[in-house]
DNA sequence: TTTTGAGTTGTTCGA
DNA sequence: GTCGAACAACTCAAA
């Protein structure tokens, strides 16, 4: 046992299942907690506003599950690397213990603040703490990356092996608090001005935030198959956020889910289930390609898709964003976003689809309007899923598939609930107009109180024409 | 080594 | 209304 040691918190804000935590406890006799806050470290993708925000939150819920354990968060501003330290050597401790990033310009950090903090001495290690397995740990016959899914779901599978869950710490005793730290309060996560009500109302942020959430979501996961297509209801598990910052473990959800519904570790599992877990393994499949092909939140995958014809109408870009394209399906899902910092999966799709394929949008914009407004903004998963809508990525949507904003809408809020309620001025137009109301009688609109290019926008483009450009510029990419 | 079939989420058109 | 076909090109893995 030896006396001090350090646990750096990143994307691991939790204390069940934190294997740099246990490795910490269970090797000395006092553990500094420390957090550091270093944007320019991040870059080029530093937290965006509502990701602080949930960042803000989730610290405060991190520090008061450690005080009721007699430790405590320290957070630090500046250099990791030369605030670990500098800690190490104030604190006198011999280790440092942390659970392992996967963007490209953590690993670089994370790598050389390893060989730095070694060459001074000390012990340092890094664990798997949030994924079910490393993306080198999955490979194909050739030993080359997977870049098609329903085989890296199949070798994944394959290698899954049963992964003991590692329970919180009863006692995390900390030294003297070192100088320097600075308060939670301090690092600016948190809105100077008002604008995140609509996030405080829909997420509680922190570990017991996750559990709260799994627990009033699982009974639903037989039919997420069904369920998790309708927008208006609530069949998605909504845990992208405490996955993406570690309040709970993708292996913690994994043993829940066996747990619950009694299913014995590789047996096969039944359809609503697989289908969730499918979701999981798509989330890994996402970092798998990051760490192999990092070059892709910036760059397409398919190489020939740096060459598309892209528009570059700003005006059209502030329209999608602000939820002011006259597509009231596509509108909601961003008045949404904006207003609680998540979009329904299903809306997701739409809303990409027609910033790509309507409005002829480079991908990465819409990447960087999701990376600084969703609260799970996720740089693998980001990346994955916007290349995909775009059709340029691993696996991607055939070019063809263009969605439909009107049909997607008709099919997946069939009485326009999600709309009224995201797009109010629309509130009481009636369920055949209400996903087109360019094609609503006047009297109807009257009734309803909409002026169409009054306070409801008309369709920035007309559907029929922008998909069939979109055609013409994906032919034009492959001659 | 080469061949072959299959592959998250869709839309439109014409029979 | 319902149904099947067409809308590519490329990766992967089995044969």
């Amino acid at each position: 046992m030896s006396d001090t040691s350090i646990v750096w918190f990143r994307q691991d804000l939790r204390l069940a299942d934190n294997p740099a935590l246990v490795a910490a406890v269970s090797s000395s006799h006092r553990v500094l907690c420390v957090y550091i806050d270093s944007p320019q470290e991040e870059e080029p993708w530093p937290p965006g506003g509502a990701a602080k925000w949930w960042l803000g939150h989730s610290l405060a819920a991190l520090a008061q599950s450690l005080e009721s354990k007699g430790g405590r968060l320290d957070c630090f501003r500046g250099a990791a690397g030369a605030t670990l330290a500098q800690l190490a050597k104030q604190t006198n401790a011999s280790a440092v213990y942390w659970n392992r990033r996967y963007e490209p310009q953590a690993i670089a950090r994370d790598t050389q603040i390893k060989k730095d903090l070694t060459a001074q001495g000390l012990t340092v290690e890094s664990f798997n703490g949030s994924l079910l397995l490393e993306p080198p740990e999955v490979r194909n016959k050739q030993g080359k990356p997977f870049q098609v899914f329903t085989p890296f779901w199949r070798a994944f599978y394959e290698a899954l092996q049963p992964i003991p869950l590692l329970t919180a710490p009863r006692k995390i005793p900390c030294p003297h608090e070192p100088g320097k730290s600075v308060k939670l309060s301090r690092l600016g996560y948190l809105p100077k001005i008002p604008w995140d009500a609509g996030l405080k109302e829909m997420w509680v942020p922190g570990e017991e935030g996750a559990w709260e959430r799994i627990e009033q979501w699982i009974m639903l996961a037989p039919k997420y198959d069904g369920l998790r297509d309708q927008t208006d209801r609530d069949g998605t598990s909504r845990l992208s956020p405490y996955l993406h910052f570690g309040e709970i473990s993708p292996r913690q959800i994994w043993h829940k889910i066996l747990q619950k519904f009694r299913i014995q570790p590789g047996a096969p599992l039944p359809e609503g289930l697989k289908v969730y877990a499918k979701e999981l393994v798509w989330r890994e499949f996402a970092y798998h390609l990051l760490f192999h092909f990092p070059q892709t939140p910036l760059e397409p995958l398919r190489a020939q898709y740096a060459e598309f014809p892209w528009n570059s109408d700003r005006s059209l870009l502030r329209a999608w964003q602000r939820g002011l394209t006259g597509y009231p399906m596509v509108d909601a899902g961003m008045r949404r976003l904006w207003h609680t910092g998540w979009m329904h999966n299903r809306v997701r799709m739409i809303v990409a689809s027609f910033l790509v394929k309507h409005l002829l949008l480079p991908w990465q914009d819409g990447a960087r309007w999701f990376w600084d407004t969703l609260v799970d903004a996720d740089l693998a998963s980001n990346t994955l899923n916007w290349q995909w809508s775009a059709g340029c990525g691993a696996d991607a949507a055939p070019y063809f598939r263009i969605f439909n904003p009107v049909s997607q809408g008709e099919k997946f809020d069939p009485y326009g609930d999600y709309v009224r309620k995201w797009v109010p001025e629309l509130a009481k137009l009636d369920v055949p107009w209400i996903h087109k109301p360019w094609e609503a009688p006047p009297f109807a609109l009257q009734a309803a109180k909409v002026e169409l290019g009054g306070n409801y926008p008309l369709p920035v483009v007309d559907h029929v024409k922008a998909r069939n450009r979109a055609l013409e510029a994906l032919k034009s990419l492959r001659e």
